[in-house]
DNA sequence: GTCTGAGGTGAACGAGGCCTGAACAGCGCA
DNA sequence: TGCGCTGTTCAGGCCTCGTTCACCTCAGAC
């Protein structure tokens, strides 16, 4: 099982991180500073290294540079705000392998940590299928009993949730995580109205309602 | 599958370059100076290298002459910088089978290296079709549901990386690292532009936009 | 030197996606 | 049956993202 070490001094973004990525089945440490990632990222017990950009102590750009320095090949995803975007360029630049601009959704951050652990583990299909829905992730097609639907970008964020979890009863709590990220207002009834839009588009019958629960898809 | 050894001591183009192959399905294997370069090129585990002019310790032609010396008949394609082009020569003569000047588009570089490995992999064939699109690799010649089109630079290696990814959704990072190489500003509008210019020569209906996520060639 | 065409930049414009708030519908419980 | 709670749907505004155009630089041809 991949091992992936989480560099995060935001509490919020670090517990969302651990939790979702545990819950799909890898293992995580979590550091808060510079130097507890430098020290950890330095052993070989990582196949990931998950790197906030504005860390304490010692920025992500550094710890990036040491660990390369030293020639850890490690793969290195490196997570940053909107407004230091250009400091990608650097991180790039220093070897990081990807990176991602907070807010970041969910689904999001799960493909681009399987793509960097494609070698590692075991690799991602291309194809998902549940009941009459099918998804193709390369092209972003999708279609429902054979027919081609066209989704906007939350639209198939929030059936890509759905699939990936078919048959099961995910809550809208759950499915904002994974399908807006970690910067949600609790209150808001975006599923409600995006399942409707979904439904409109894929027909009546795909997504179940759980009074009280949440939603599912039905695998038959 | 073919091994590349990768000699270039900028880790900047060092990176791109182990990624890029990486992601086409070469194995790699870099060095950062001339005298790795020199000890693992004269083992027989590569089928191609790919060796920076300059390199500390030894230079790149010096590797080369010792590689030759000794016998070697690996396929070397040599990098070299707008301000020592001249050396070319020198290289072409010690024995070198191409070679590309810095900065150099990731298209170019891949062709080359397709072109290298040709007696050890699989061949790359002289058209690429997809959808309404046809390339004639070896004249650069395009057309367009059988119409004849006249491209420039740019738009022709945007459209081959288009056309070699049919069908998958590329994001602009992707087209700006293929089209145009490692040495791209993120912000640019470079991309949308290009997509612009294509759609008026090609027609509208052949590069598709994916809100949010990049752009698309239709492949019905 | 002048001209031409390719490559690249910055900004204005516009469409469309995203989200909110509120009205409406329907289910379950007393 | 009536009430309250949960879920559905719709209209409308904001704002992001994509498109396009005018303009600049640069290199090469003549």
């Amino acid at each position: 099982m991949a091992r992936i070490l989480i560099a995060e001094d935001d509490p919020r973004i670090a517990s969302f991180l651990v939790k979702g990525l545990a819950a799909n089945g890898w293992q995580t440490v979590h550091v808060t500073d510079g130097e507890q990632a430098e020290q950890y990222g330095a052993t070989d017990d990582f196949n990931l290294l998950i790197l906030d950009i504005g860390l304490p102590v010692r920025s992500g750009l550094e710890v990036l540079r040491a660990l390369r320095t030293r020639g850890r090949r490690l793969p290195v995803l490196i997570l940053t705000g909107r407004a230091r975007a250009h400091d990608v360029v650097d991180c790039l630049d220093a070897g990081a392998d990807d990176y991602m601009t907070k807010p970041f959704r969910f689904e999001e951050l799960l493909a681009r940590v399987r793509a960097r652990l494609r070698d590692v583990g075991s690799d991602e299909p291309r194809v998902l299928a549940a009941g009459p829905v099918r998804l193709d992730l390369w092209t972003r097609q999708v279609t429902v009993h054979g027919r081609d639907v066209t989704l906007t970008g939350r639209e198939y964020a929030l059936l890509e949730t759905l699939v990936r979890h078919a048959g099961r009863v995910l809550s809208r709590e759950q499915l904002l995580s994974h399908a807006w990220g970690y910067d949600f207002d609790p209150s808001t009834n975006l599923v409600n109205v995006y399942v409707s839009t979904l439904r409109k588009k894929l027909g009546e019958d795909v997504i179940e309602t759980l009074r009280g629960f949440g939603y599912r898809l039905r695998t038959t």
